[in-house]
Order: C-alpha cells, then structure tokens, then sequence
DNA sequence: TTCAAACCATACGGAAGCGTATGCAGTTTT
DNA sequence: AAAACTGCATACGCTTCCGTATGGTTTGAA
C-alpha cells in the first residue's frame, strides 16, 4: 500500500515536540470515519493506524483489543442518534407541526458529508449478526418511538391513535433515509411536507 | 472447525454412484442463506464449500472467482426484488385499495425465514462500496417507485399528487421493513392499515 | 536533573482466506 | 474398453490481519 516506496520510512508523523498524542477518543472518530464506507467487522486495527501516522502499538495502548473500539463505538452512535437528537428537537419553541417537519427533513437536509445514512445502515446491518448491536438498535428506535409519540401528543392525538400515527412517521422517516431514487432535494422536502400533513390531519371517519 | 477430528476423514459427501454433483444456482443460493446474517464482503468461498460438504476445487469449477459468485447474487436479488413483487402484486384482481394494503403489509406477513428485511440491510449496506450494488439499489428502487405511482394511479392520484404519495408509500414501507421497535405483528398490521387510509384518502384541503 | 509513567515502534507467531496447479475418480463418448 | 471430459480433492504460495512481547522515546512531576 506504501505509494513511493516499500522500505520504512521512519515515520510520517511529526517526532518530538510536534507529536501531538492520539486520544481514545480519536480512535473512535477515525472508526466513525470508516463506518460511513464500510461495515463494523471491517475496521481494521492496522488501516485505523495507518491512516493515522502511527502503528498497532498505539491502538493497544488506547484498547484492549479491537472489539473494545467497536463497542465504544456503538456507544457514541446510540448518543448521537438518540440523545442529542431528541434534546435538539425539544430545545426548539415551535409548534408541534413544525417540529414534526423539521425532525422529517433532516434526512434531506443532512449535508452529505455527514452520513448519516451510512452509519445508520452499518450499524443495523452489525445488529444482524452481534447482540450486542442488535439491543442497541432495539434501544434506539425505542427512544425514538416514544419521541415521535410526544409529538403526536402535541398534535392532539393520544392512546391508538398517536401510537399509529408515530409509528407511521418513524417508519417513514427512516425509509425516507435510506430510499435510493434519485430524487433532488426539493422533491424529498415536498414529499415530506406532505407526509407531515397527513399525519397531522385529525381523522375525519 | 470440524467437530470430531482435525484429520482428514476423506470426505462427508458420498463419493461414486450417490455423489449428487453441485450446480451454479447451489452455490448462489448458499451464498443468499449467508448474506441474511453476514454482509456481502463476509461470502467465504472456503466456508460455503465447508457448509455444502466439498471444498474450494468446486467452487473454482463453477466460478471464475469470487467476485463472481457475488455478482450472480446480485442479480438474482434484483429479480426476487422487483419483477417477482411487483408480478405478483399485479396477477392478483383486486381494488388498488387492497393491493396497496396487502403490498405494504408484506414486511409484517413475510415469515421470519424468508429473511427479506435482513437481505435488503445487506445490499444496501454494500451499496455504500461497490458501484454495482449501488446501481442494483438505485434500480431496484425506481422499479418499485413505478409500481407505487401505478398503485396510485388506481386510486385516482395523477402527477405531482400521486408520485408524492408513491414516495410516501415507499418510503414507509421500507422503514417499517426495517425498524426494530418491539412490535406484535398485530399493531404493526393496524400501522399499515391506517397508513393504506391516509394515503388512499382524497386530499380534502 | 532524574525517574516513572504514558505513549508509541518494531518484530514475531499464528490464523484465515484467495487463487493456482495438479491429480484423481467417476461419467460419458467413441 | 479406451479415451476424453466433468466435477471435485489436495497441496501450495501469497497476503492480510490479530494480538503479544519488548524496547525505545517523550512528558510531567519530584
């Protein structure tokens, strides 16, 4: 993989006083990275390294081995997807309708190089196969239930109704996420719009 | 990873006269039973060959190599995806009402066995890497975006009204697919069942 | 300055896994 | 029955990757 040439190089990170040490944390940032492309049993030790500027010496300062990263790494992305999501939405003073579209949008208006998407599909294609990923997803879409449930309180429903009514807009969000037409933005926004409105409307029969 | 020696006893399928030979289509189907769990990269020539009782001479018999095998995966999964639905959602004579609602109830009535939810993460978890799952998925789901806005044709929608309910109806359908909330299949059949009467109602605004 | 801890490099052993080369047992053809 | 072909086994070289062992260098504290 070394491009110039295949005897070591001492090294391409800067020694001594520019060495600025890695954290765990910048562990977990890189696997991030590498999630959006690849699948969790993808992340490699060395690549990580490499990318990096250092060696596996590093890595196994920082982790006991690999599936220790990989558990970090879920960790961080159940906070990300539920946490700080929901107290992001609640922090806003707007009427539940609005909140309603904002939340449905973010897919479309997720700028690309954040890949959201991506991550959301690696990890419940992980949850396929390891426990452990599987009862987070779980969690996830769980928090996530009783978030678009609040909403629908908002709106006026409650009991059967509101349960429905969330279920319809998790589901169709996270389709609305993961759908491949290619559709431009304006369109998934009006699309969403729509949605929104139609889930808002009270029932008439 | 045989179980009661490490030696090799000659073989575990009949040799000679009862030596059913393998074909192309059991191998690719061996390959799709793998995919429900694992991801595509994760296909294994020597543990499919283990799994079917014969080694890696086969598989290099029937396949150039392994990319190829994935390749015939691919296809036979943009077949099972789109023509087969979409035929057999067309052959039954129903209103567009109830195939609208039979169509979107399919992720909840589909058995556990059958593994389509599973088998759609995989493809589109590939699809993030290699450009040919990428163009399968863009395919598959324009294909089915047709059959949607036909759907709504039937239900009297025409353009802009009717391709945003398609979406919608896509969308949705996906998601509930592949959300993991831990709902009885009862509840999940009554959230389709109020989603079929929101979109197939007219808009009244 | 000295020392200990934190941080990282280097080298090694071992396990999979891909693809190739080659041989061999049945099966069909002549 | 001899020859030719089909379908698979076996063995090999090569690469990638994990985890460990060990030693070197940097940093902060005493």
């Amino acid at each position: 993989m070394s491009i110039t040439s295949d005897r070591n190089e001492p090294s391409i990170r800067p020694r001594g006083a520019a060495a600025s040490r890695l954290t765990e944390r910048e562990w977990i940032d890189a696997a991030f990275r590498h999630i959006a492309k690849a699948n969790f049993d993808d992340i490699r030790v060395e690549e990580l390294a490499r990318e990096m500027g250092v060696t596996k010496g590093s890595f196994y300062w920082h982790f006991r081995n690999r599936q220790h990263l990989v558990e970090r790494v879920l960790e961080h992305w159940m906070d990300r997807a539920t946490i700080q999501v929901t107290r992001w939405a609640r922090s806003e003073q707007e009427g539940g309708l609005e909140r309603l579209e904002r939340l449905l949008s973010l897919p479309a208006n997720t700028p690309p190089d954040k890949r959201g998407a991506e991550i959301e599909l690696a990890v419940r294609s992980w949850a396929r196969r390891e426990k452990l990923a599987a009862d987070t997803v779980r969690k996830v879409d769980e928090v996530r239930a009783d978030f678009f449930r609040e909403l629908m309180a908002d709106l006026g429903f409650d009991g059967e109704e509101a349960a429905k009514r969330a279920a319809i807009a998790q589901s169709f969000m996270l389709g609305e996420a993961l759908l491949q037409t290619g559709r431009t933005k304006a369109e998934r926004l009006a699309t969403v719009r729509a949605c929104v409105e139609m889930i808002a409307k009270p029932a008439s029969d």
